[in-house]
DNA sequence: GACATTCATGCAAATTCTTGCATACAGAGA
DNA sequence: TCTCTGTATGCAAGAATTTGCATGAATGTC
């Protein structure tokens, strides 16, 4: 049996993961790391809001942030929830970890110069 | 990228697992069928409460229950519940699964005669 | 230094969840 | 039928979360 103490943190791991926008950013972080902007622009919610709920995931370690210029960029750094969304919403295909698709409404670096971006993700 | 009504019914499990006590239920089912006065003694917690928790669980499709005389007995059904239990809790030892712990507190039929009972988890 | 941009933080109202308790229901036995 | 046992349901107070908004901090540009 799982004692009780682990129970209560793998609830709060997965109260983390059972809210539908940290779970949509979860999805998309698991794929490439992206700047807050971006996430704002790919969600649609206000930019105040998407950094609330990165903070919560940032907070708990599930995602760290790194500064590029006037940019933050947020990336996946927990192993186990990454396979807890593998479980939930399936794995990551091959192509799709490289694929940063560039939104027409976000005007981040990786979005302005999308084909620079990609090429320093598959050589890092 | 999973669309966004699948995310909200993922979220919506993964809220469920994000509960201490409705956690400790799926990690008791797991293993076994247990009925409600079994994990009443085992969680420490009201009846009342305990079925509350059960309520939810068995709306969203995540347990069932089956009656047996007086009492009710509930067991896992969601098979992708298991596979998240699994990557998060670990997997149920293989001499697990049949190992039902007798309580000193419990009255029901499965600790009042847990060798019958182990019997017929093996043979079932 | 002044200003624009990107992101973080603080706060508050509205909503939802949690938890405990009283009570209702169903099946079994006398 | 009456009662007892095991379980389910309804309800309400308190706590926590969600969400929106105003503002602040940090960094780059002119």
């Amino acid at each position: 049996m799982t004692t009780s103490s682990d129970l209560n943190d793998f609830a709060e791991r997965f109260k983390l993961l059972g809210h539908p926008v940290r779970l949509q950013i979860l999805d998309v972080l698991r794929r490439s790391p992206e700047c807050v902007c971006h996430l704002e622009a790919l969600l649609g919610k206000p930019q105040p809001y998407i950094s609330q709920q990165l903070r919560l995931l940032r907070e708990a370690g599930v995602v760290a942030d790194s500064k590029e210029g006037l940019n933050v960029f947020y990336h996946l750094v927990d192993s186990q929830v990454a396979a807890l969304l593998n479980a939930a919403l399936g794995p990551v295909l091959p192509g799709e970890r490289t694929l940063h698709q560039a939104l027409p409404g976000c005007i981040c670096p990786k979005c302005a110069a999308p084909l620079r971006q990609e090429i320093r993700l598959v050589t890092a």
